[in-house]
DNA sequence: GTGGTCTAGACCACA
DNA sequence: GTGGTCTAGACCACA
């Protein structure tokens, strides 16, 4: 894993295993690498580490068990709160990202459901002509 | 600046300075760093700046002048795509990372939506009443 | 200020500060001392003193303002809420001490009342008698 | 042991050994530690100790033999005495540190009762359901 | 072995 | 000056 300088490196820890756990690679309940074993791995301090697991703990996102290791919590709803957590930064870098071109609300509304509409067609597209052009569709 | 593994260095530059130009941090005609002074900089090989500043010539953003230097190209309709193209870059990026935090269609559209709109209200609420708690309007 | 062993410093810090929001020695909205003064004054690591003041900024009960210093934070119920989980954690270790010492629920609960009753009686004998001795009255 | 600086040492040398007796880790009878060898575990100076062992003679609780040691006293009723003078002073404490966060007496009394109340729950609770969580009994 | 605390000290960001 | 982050490294507590 690379980081970067724009924020700290305990919350690019946390967000990290935010990811994980949204996209199913982490479960909950599950043991994950001991603070050593993370911070060889990432190569940075096994305080930095901490840092990151001691804030998700306060978070309820995960478990630590005194000489037996980190785990993702079991708490029902976590996963939702984690995606939503999640949703809605990368939808607040985005709207940044495209309000710093000069592009408008309802611009940015337009390129969205445009894209959003495209993607549905290439679906569609490919189900019935799985080689062909993709045709617009009226 | 700071590069990631994820994609070439050359790359990276360009997309740098589309960035700077989208933002109007470089005016289309103006004479850039030369690329000694670029590749001291970034702190990488002037031969990834050549490469750089090769690909944006054939593209026609950069315009070179033997003796004189590298300049932004004053062809009209540049702003405008360079932006386009990084919506486009952007937009596609958001879309995947939503996707894979298993939103469809449908939600994300109303998550950016919704994130347009209180911005919106933001902003009104902020002109009458810069410190007070922001009432929703109807 | 003095520390013990039983328990971590910097959770000896943050009750220290409460117990002197309880007592009134702090406002809401009062800053306290920088985390290198604290540091100094109470002769720990300036690291120490800020995992305390972190926590309890996460708590809710102070706010850091980066540059400027750390604050009583303002918000409503603070000290009603502060004083509750202090009466919690002096009672819970009351009676811990009161059962090591063999002594039962019930008589827990009449020494409690006793002494409570005694005070009482303190009280108004002395309004009446100031230097005589106090007699039970019935 | 740690001392701390409120109260002289040999009184909190007294007060230690009142409490290995109350909560039995000494038993009448019993031969204590020579004065040398305490002050060198406690890492006092031996005139301390002295001075804690003779008042602690004086108040009937210890005796010495010349040239045997010295010994918790067998005083019928020493142990009880002991007890009651602890529990004074614990109770003592508690209600200062209690009444120093604004609390009247009755407030003080029903919390001591809820506590002690909540503590039988909690018994019957596990017994029954160690792991449940505890329902309300009525 | 695993997490928890603490120190000493460097360097950064904000004002 | 004030808070924030990070490293290196020591030592403790629990199992």
């Amino acid at each position: 894993m690379q980081f970067d300088n724009s924020r700290p490196i305990y919350m690019q820890i946390m967000e990290f295993i935010k990811k994980q756990l949204a996209r199913g690679e982490l479960q909950p309940g599950q043991k994950i690498p001991s603070q050593r074993e993370m911070a060889a791995e990432l190569q940075v301090n096994p305080n930095t580490v901490q840092r990151a697991y001691r804030e998700m703990e306060t978070m309820g996102l995960l478990e630590t068990l005194r000489g037996q290791g980190t785990f993702i919590s079991n708490r029902p709803g976590l996963l939702q709160e984690i995606k939503v957590e999640l949703a809605g930064s990368i939808l607040k870098r985005f709207i940044v990202e495209m309000r710093s071109l000069g592009l408008s609300a309802v611009e940015i509304r337009n390129l969205v459901n445009q894209a959003l509409d495209q993607e549905e067609e290439g679906k569609s597209c490919k189900a019935i002509n799985p080689r062909g052009t993709c045709q617009p569709h009226w």
